[in-house]
DNA sequence: TCATTAAATTGTT
DNA sequence: AACAATTTAATGA
């Protein structure tokens, strides 16, 4: 179908500028920072790419840069389930990199995104070696536990409204994706993919985020106004169909 | 730098 | 799925 590993063709060494969105380097001392920046690489990927595939073998721990990515895996029936959207900041991957296990999903880009991977050796040199490296992954499994089980919840409500605020919510996580900021460049279309509604669906569901102040329409984005709101959507009625099955069970 | 054109994205039906 | 309206990006003088 598409193009494959991007990543292991056109590679370079990382500008200035994108080792200062690599959030982890921060908390590296000199000797480890130095030997990371080192060894790692970036490549661009283009829309469909994959950046890793289920079963794979592990040889990075991938970070986005720049773009968005989405976290799938394919069942049986030939259908798809979304995990995650991964905006800039956010690394994956460690779970597998520590085991040195397969990878057990794939990870493609949304659109064109540039990815930086550090070399599983080196990966594991930083475990080895460095504490405040410990910590950002340690810190970066747990969040990420919780993500995954919210998402087990998302995927069950019945208000669609309130599965796209859920939804913009998790991409909007701070410590999983430091790199967003207050505006998430997302088209409607990609946010319709990594939710799995239709587009059209999307933009209402938008339009209605906006009009109770959670959120803010832009072209190819979106700003969040009021991000407890977005988590809770306590202002978003549950559908009926919704209340029922609470009522009865 | 500005004007024109093409491409992308959005809002609606 | 198709459409027109709007915004951005690209092009070249």
């Amino acid at each position: 179908m598409t193009h494959d590993l991007s990543l292991h063709h056109r590679r370079r060494p990382p500008t200035q500028a994108e080792l200062r969105g690599i959030p982890w380097l921060q908390q590296l001392g000199p000797e480890a920072r130095e030997r990371a920046v080192a060894a790692l690489l970036v490549g661009d990927a283009l829309p469909g790419d994959h950046v890793c595939r289920n079963g794979r073998s592990v040889t990075y721990w991938f970070g986005v840069v720049e773009g968005l990515l989405k976290m799938s895996n394919d069942n049986a029936d030939g259908s798809t389930v979304t995990f995650a959207g991964l905006p800039p900041g956010g690394w994956f991957g460690e779970g597998t990199a520590l085991k040195r296990e397969p990878y057990r999903y794939n990870i493609q880009a949304l659109r064109k995104s540039t990815v930086a991977g550090l070399p599983i050796d080196t990966f594991h040199w930083l475990l080895d070696n460095s504490i405040g490296f410990n910590r950002f992954v340690m810190n970066q499994l747990n969040e990420r536990l919780a993500q995954f089980i919210s998402a087990r919840e998302i995927d069950r409500l019945g208000n669609l409204d309130v599965r796209v605020a859920r939804s913009l919510a998790a991409l909007f996580n701070p410590v999983l994706y430091p790199g967003v900021g207050e505006v998430l460049r997302i088209t409607q279309q990609e946010l319709a993919y990594l939710v799995g509604l239709s587009r059209q669906r999307v933009n209402e569901a938008l339009a209605a985020l906006q009009a109770h102040g959670a959120i803010q329409v832009e072209y190819g984005g979106l700003r969040v106004l009021d991000l407890e709101s977005l988590r809770t959507s306590l202002f978003l009625d549950a559908s009926p169909a919704m209340a029922k099955r609470e009522k009865y069970g």
